[in-house]
DNA sequence: TATTGTTATACTCTATAACTATA
DNA sequence: TATAGTTATAGAGTATAACAATA
């Protein structure tokens, strides 16, 4: 447990706050297709992870509500970047799953990338990096799997 | 410089700016006040950091255009947040100061943050805050500023 | 009666373009 | 002629509420 009567922590999570929203705004502007929102690349990389999903789970994976995952999966289907089947064991879900179209933009992704990279790597020493490969399991985790 | 031809790198970036993306949208539901968006408390933490600064200042230190940061200057002066004062050299400038109200409200803040970082605390050991606490500072370089 | 997903609607936040005023 | 800030407008992304189908 964490010993809250200290100010570091907390001093921490504030720094790390204002960063992460920060630094997601930039994100925003990098953008690999600029057809694809942040959300919608992110649910490609989920289903890309885990195989497929249902809406539903999507949706708490990627902490929006069930109508706004409804017109993002709708959006990818028509892209052709995932598969909607009927759920085997109930008729009211669906199983979401990604093509390969998907996994070749999510390839090209990663490719756009490390220009990005590149490009920050000038601000950068070898020991920051590390600490930012240290920590990126943590906000994963904190991020919500 | 970083070896690109690793695809650790990008696997690291790959990893941050998914979790990054995610992680911003959970913050943005623990609000302090509901009714300033995580820009808006970001530019009171701005202030707080460098003092006064002029809204073009503001605009690129936040990564949002100058008509948004008119927009959010505007509504903190309305709830008395940050004072609006002309620039003493060049007369199409402004200087936005925060006020004594904002300090107490990023007190505030702080003291709900760490109500969260307790929740969250569960989650990670000692060893993952760590990594965390390492890795803020380069975030916020990452960031910008 | 509860749950999954959808439709309809409205809101929040931001950007772009066009404008005013100072430099 | 260039720059700081503003106004007006439009767009992207999300949420809430109400609904349909299935469990």
């Amino acid at each position: 447990m964490l010993d809250l009567s200290h100010g570091a922590d907390a001093d921490a999570v504030n720094s790390l706050r204002s960063a992460v929203m920060r630094l997601a705004r930039r994100l925003k502007h990098q953008r690999v297709d600029e057809s694809l929102s942040p959300t919608e690349m992110s649910v490609l990389g989920t289903l890309a992870r885990c195989g497929s999903a249902t809406p539903g789970e999507l949706a708490r994976k990627e902490h929006v509500q069930p109508p706004s995952m409804t017109r993002i999966v709708a959006l990818l289907e028509t892209k052709g970047l995932v598969r909607l089947e009927p759920h085997p064991d109930d008729r009211r879900q669906k199983v979401v799953t990604s093509t390969g179209r998907a996994e070749a933009m999510l390839e090209e992704s990663r490719r756009r990338r490390n220009a990005w990279l590149a490009e920050l790597a000038g601000e950068l020493d070898e020991e920051e990096w590390a600490k930012l490969r240290a920590a990126a399991p943590v906000l994963e985790k904190l991020a919500h799997q």
